[in-house]
Parts: C-alpha cells; structure tokens; sequence
RNA sequence: CGGGGCGUAGCGCAGUCCGGUUAGCGCACCUGGUUUGGGACCAGGGGGUCGCAGGUUCGAAUCCUGCCGCCCCGACCA
C-alpha cells in the first residue's frame, strides 16, 4: 500500500501537513484555523512541557492560572498592545443560549446580552497585571516570578497545523520587578533558558537576538528571541522573552514603595514558547520517509521488533524482549515491545520510521539462535547487528549519538544556508537561490527594513545578540551601519 | 478579503461535463484460512440522509438557484 509522503523537494508545505497527519500528531479539527493534538503528538508536547517546566521552577519561577476571559476595557489601557492585538481578538458577547420556540434552533438568548464583553486572551499581560496591582504594595513583595500553562486564541487568517493555529497552547512568564537592571537580566535569563532547550533537548541550534522595532510584542521596550532555520531555507521564530519596561505598571498603575518610602512603577518581562515548537522540531530534523525524532523528546525511544512464524517463536521472542526492555528501562529509556499480532514487521517497520522513533530492534528466529538482535537508527537509517548481552549499554550510547548527531546535522545546515551579503543584488540572489538567513549591513531605519519586506519578503529576524562590531554601509540605502543583522524569509 | 480547490462509507478518491435499474473503487474494518527478516495473500462479509435548502424533471450525486463548511495560495500575523 505504501503511504508515501510528498517529498520535501517537490512541495515542502504538502510534505509538512502530512507528514503531520500522517504521523499522528495532530489533525485539522472541525473549526476553522484549530487542530486536534493526537495522543502521539500530545505525548511529545508534554516532555517539552515537563522539561521546561523543570527549568522554569530551577530559576525559581512559580505556577499559577489566571482566567481565560479578559474584559475588553483592560485591553485598551495599553495602546500599543491593544494596536497589536485588535484585529486577532475572540469576543464573548453573551452568556447563554435558548431554544427559538418557532425553528426549534438553538440560538444565542439576546436577553444574555454581557454588559461589558469578555476576550478570549490572546495573551494575559493585561489580565494579569490588573491583578499584580493588588499583590504588589512594596519592594518586599518583588519580584513576582510566575508562569502559566495555558491556551490562547489569535483569531489569525490563515493557520498551519502547529505553526500558526487559531487556538494554541503555551506557557507565558510574567514577572514583576524593582529595578529595569533586573528586569532585563530575568529577560536575557529566560532567553537563554529557551536557548538551551531548543539546543540541548530539541536538538535545534537558534540564534539568540533582538528584534527590531517593528518586529517587537506590542507593548515591549525590547523582544528577544530565538530564531531557528527550517529544511526549506525559511526561519522560524521559536520563542520570545520581552523586557517590558513600565507600561504595563503604568497602564494598570501598579506601584510600589521603595526601600527610601518613595513610590516607583514596577518593571515587567514576559517570555513564552509555544506548541509552534513542533512545528520547530519537526521541520528541523525529518525526512522524506517521515518524522525524526530527538531520543531526549521522543515519546518512544526505542521500539522493539519480533519477527516469528508461530506463536512458540513469538512467546520465546516476547520473553527475550521483555528481558532486554526491563534493562532498559532500568536505565530511564522509554522503550515499546511491539507484539500486535495483526501487523507485519515490515508494516511496523515504516509505521515507526513515519513516527520517528530513534531506534528500532528486531528480532527473529536467528537473532533467538545466535543471541543476537538487529539494531536501526532512524536518523541514518544505519542498521547493525548486536549481541544481546550488554545490548542495553550500547543502545544508551547510540541514543545519546543520536542527539548530538541530529544537533550537528542541523547545526551544519544552518551555517550553510548563512551568508554574508554586502549589497543589494546579492542580497536577493542569495535569498531567492538558496534561501536561509542572509547577515546584512543595515542603516537601522524602520522605512529601510520596510522596504526591503515588500521587495523581498525578507524580514530582520534579529539582530544577534553576539553580532560583533563592524563598519559596513546598509545593503538598501548605504548609510553607515556597526553591525550586522540577520533577514531570513520567515514562517 | 482576493484567487484556486474540495465536500460521495472511518480515510483517500472515481462517478457530475452529456440526468436513467440496486452509487462504485482502494485502504481500513469483520469472519475463515494460508502467511510473517521491509507496508502479505485468497475467499466471504458489513458499512452511504452523495455538505445543506429549495427548484426543474416521469426520474437528480449529476442540471439551476441560494446557503454552509473546510483546505491550499496570497493579503495579514506578539
């Protein structure tokens, strides 16, 4: 039967929705612009969440929920913010239903009409500061390190699974501080938080930076972000940590006294990463054969194989497999026997290669006589043979040869689809050949990185926090720049 | 909002142009058997308001009108 995937080369997007369906993670659901995550999908989701999770409280932040409606007045008490948000917003207008007594229809009561409507939070800056107010008196109660697991709603115009959804899930770290020096260290620390995770766990180098004017959160002084290179030369911005400044403080006026009795606004960050980390994570490292999954992630990650011709194989199989899997996973590795009787191993075989899982073994009827096992990696689809004793030391290693294989593979990626451009025409030939992120001198201006947009696509991804000085004339204008920024056509 | 596509079994599709018995195919599913080192095979079986509403007609998945929904491309996008 054979359920090929388009390949990257021939049409990326059609490779990606189903490689995304097909692989399970996720499914368009029947509302417009929203997905249904799939237990495999979901499974993956919650190791990224755990993880952070764990990392979040090792800086000392704290979780806790605040409400999902926001009303529409707190909205606008920050200009900026509410400019960026307006056109995205869900609003709840009424707070019941009945039954049309001539159609029979349910419809929405017009009597249930809300004195004030509700948004479904596109993010929770204002809910929650409007709430830090009462919690905030004095500089004994800063800082305020807190985050939360939620979903929100950006009513967006056109969606992808994962990458840009209607509704997603994330967590978002909103904190409270005395000083902008602090602020801005717990922005930088959470940036580099991300960093690490994209790197160490999803195996996904980022570029660690600053956005442009024009790119920042509606609302912030600065945004930080980390950016990543997908397979088909386009970036993907995977997380973001914003230096706030006072406005929100200002706009819900929280205040506190400091240690000499005087009255200061509070400074803010906030930062949060999304379930668009897997889209990240998927268009890092898969294939045309389908999903490849780093083993620290990976919901299953080491699937185990029989191959048999009655049940009396099977069983001296299954016993062999129990054996090494409980080797395994004494060693903390999540491992699947798989003894459906109903597939054929070279039905499995694909199926767990379309998923992704890092290691496959298989067994047979010779492996039985020899002690023997047959181990295959998905990264490189590199198959060997392996006695069974002492097996589950080896596959520990391959595991962890894996992670760093796939960082180095995208690592290498990346630094050939860098390049540096002095003018203009290069600039666009690079971007329109081989695509990536372009390093380009550029003069600082809002009406310049406008400008190249329209003609280009290209936007400033960021400018990178380890750029390092350098004189250079902007590719669009030629006035002076000291540093160069990076552009990449962006998802 | 503009352009394109689609809506027929759980999934993927054909049939629609040119109306005509009982709406078909592949996968999946169920039963039995043979199989099992890279997506098995044979036989039998179950499953349908053809997106919705109206119209034309002796007769509509098919023609006409209206509506709804989703996907893709674009505009837009902390």
């Amino acid at each position: 039967m054979a359920n090929k995937l388009t390949s990257r080369a021939e049409d990326y997007s059609k490779w990606y929705n189903e490689l995304v369906m097909q692989a399970d993670l996720a499914q368009h659901s029947e509302v417009k612009g929203c997905m249904v995550i799939k237990p495999y999908g979901y499974a993956i989701w919650e190791n990224m969440r755990d993880v952070l999770d764990k990392m979040f409280k090792e800086t000392g932040h704290q979780n806790a929920y605040f409400p999902l409606f926001i009303p529409k007045s707190y909205m606008s008490k920050e200009a900026k913010h509410v400019e960026g948000f307006a056109k995205e917003c869900a609003v709840v207008t009424h707070y019941r239903l009945k039954t049309d007594e001539l159609t029979g229809e349910v419809v929405v009561d017009p009597d249930a009409k809300l004195e004030e409507e509700l948004i479904v939070r596109p993010t929770s800056e204002t809910i929650i500061w409007n709430t830090y107010r009462n919690w905030i008196q004095s500089y004994r109660d800063l800082p305020i390190l807190i985050n939360q697991w939620a979903n929100v709603v950006r009513w967006e115009m056109r969606t992808r699974l994962f990458l840009r959804t209607a509704e997603f899930l994330w967590q978002e770290g909103h904190t409270a501080h005395a000083t902008k020096a602090e602020a801005i260290e717990e922005s930088e620390k959470m940036l580099h938080v991300y960093a690490k995770f994209a790197e160490e766990w999803m195996a996904m180098p980022v570029i660690r930076g600053v956005k442009s004017e024009s790119e920042r959160f509606a609302g912030a002084e600065d945004t930080y972000c980390i950016e990543a290179l997908m397979q088909d030369g386009k970036a993907l911005q995977a997380g973001t940590s914003h230096f706030l400044g006072q406005n929100f403080a200002k706009a819900f006026d929280v205040k506190f006294a400091d240690k000499t009795g005087k009255m200061e606004y509070v400074w803010a960050s906030s930062w949060g990463v999304s379930t668009r980390l897997m889209g990240a994570l998927i268009m890092t490292h898969s294939d045309d054969e389908g999903l490849v999954l780093p083993p620290k992630l990976a919901p299953i990650q080491v699937v185990m194989v029989p191959i048999y011709k009655n049940d009396e194989q099977l069983a001296a199989l299954a016993a062999k497999m129990d054996e090494l899997s409980a080797k395994l996973t004494a060693k903390g590795i999540r491992v699947k026997v798989d003894l459906d009787d109903t597939k054929k191993p070279g039905w499995k075989f694909a199926e767990y290669e379309l998923k992704g899982v890092p290691v496959r073994i298989a067994m047979g009827p010779r492996d039985l006589e020899n002690g023997s096992i047959e181990v295959a990696r998905r990264d490189t689809k590199e198959k060997m043979a392996l006695q069974m004793e002492g097996a589950e030391e080896v596959i520990e290693a391959l595991l962890n040869k894996i992670q760093e294989n796939l960082f180095l593979r995208s690592s290498e990626f990346r630094t050939n689809h860098t390049t540096e451009v002095n003018d203009y025409d290069e600039f666009k030939q690079v971007l329109n050949s081989k695509g990536g992120f372009v390093s380009a001198h550029w003069d600082g201006t809002a009406e310049t990185e406008e400008k190249i947009k329209q003609e280009t696509k290209a936007t400033i991804r960021c400018i990178p926090l380890d750029a390092k000085e350098e004189e250079g004339k902007c590719i669009y204008t030629g006035a002076p720049s000291s540093k160069r920024v990076l552009f990449a056509k962006a998802y």
